[in-house]
DNA sequence: CGATGGTTCGACCGCTGGTCTGAAAGAAGG
DNA sequence: CCTTCTTTCAGACCAGCGGTCGAACCATCG
């Protein structure tokens, strides 16, 4: 995470160090992105970028985490309060079709998300792994949480194996998506129909 | 892939290449593996090792295709020739619960397998990426295709994308496994669950 | 004025993956 | 045995990497 200082730095160049580092992260991915090009960009010295951030993962880890505040911002994305399990996982459906429109209309952010999901598990980036799911862990335990009290999600294997198994699903459609000259109905079918996989597999 | 001419070294110099390359691999990952740490183990110069090898990453797709390979060798696995639905899915488990345990029984080679899956989709890996798959990809084609047969597995959606989904889920489970501290029954239980998944969310 | 302490700069470090020149080693032909 | 040609290798070298560090800058305070 940056230094407190960074906090006190004006917004110019504040922006124009997250700026920067956006575009060379989301262009290039964590592994093939340049420092060096980042602060060029920014147009700020080597001394006063590691004088804000303590390493390269710290730097992506903040920038990471921002794109994630602003999607989970973006679109308020409350618990299901549904009422009944066909609800749950309608608004569920709901959830995730604006979401991945929402990747579509920002793909610097999209690139960026699949840049960590993709090499989330490396040990490179345990720091901003910890950091991101601050923001979404929370909000995907109490959805399932909620799900199992509605009787929508199966009681008998832990929440976090269904929130793993949950989300490989998820990229592995987000991934294909990708692959895919994707017309904007085939989207809504494609969610659909993932959602209605996930539901089998978290139905009891 | 490696050059031709890598054939025809002999067998030690060969060996003494790949197992180095092996280890530093298994041990770092891709992006952390050093080709200097690699020479220095092998004990040949760096001009020999790129007289054989194109780069860093045409090095790791051939140790990597070669531990693919060998797992598929050492257990033989069969595309199920089932005779019922049932039949179809307990047959699939048997070579998954198979599979797990040869990874437990020789983690360099599971080191280097989920090094893989996790960075597969980053760029620089392309390469390796093609390669694995032309081992495994006609497997798992030609299992869906026998489990749609069966009516084992639903026909609304095209195999590529139902592969994608159940490797999402194969993957998230294995992750799932390795922070967890595994009892032997855990694992036939956990797979066992996962399967169940998976047929729940691959059935019409 | 001098001193202090937060900021900024850029030369520098060890290391990386990769290139290239030239020498050694073998093979083939005379 | 000598020459010629090709294959195999050694290692100096390159640009660029992430990261460090001492010096300089500058505002504030005494």
């Amino acid at each position: 995470m940056a230094r407190p200082r960074f906090q006190q730095l004006s917004a110019e160049q504040r922006d124009a160090i997250l700026d920067a580092a956006l575009d060379e992260f989301s262009a290039h991915g964590f592994a093939d992105a340049s420092i060096n090009r980042i602060i060029a960009t920014a147009g700020i010295s080597k001394g006063a970028m590691y004088y804000y951030f303590d390493s390269k993962e710290d730097l992506y880890a903040d920038v990471l985490r921002r794109q994630v505040e602003r999607l989970f911002r973006d679109g308020p994305i409350p618990v299901p309060d549904a009422s009944d399990v066909d609800d749950f996982w309608r608004i569920l459906e709901g959830h995730y079709l604006r979401l991945m429109r929402l990747l579509i209309a920002t793909p610097q952010t999209a690139a960026l998300l699949r840049d960590w999901l993709t090499g989330a598990a490396s040990p490179a980036l345990r720091k901003a792994q910890r950091e991101a799911e601050q923001t979404t862990l929370p909000w995907l335990v109490q959805t399932v949480v909620v799900g199992q009290q509605l009787g929508a999600i199966r009681t008998d294997l832990p929440p976090a194996f269904l929130i793993a198994v949950a989300l490989g699903m998820a990229q592995a459609m987000d991934t294909w998506l990708i692959t895919q000259p994707l017309a904007e109905a085939e989207l809504g079918e494609t969610v659909h129909a993932l959602i209605g996989m996930m539901r089998r597999a978290l139905t009891e």
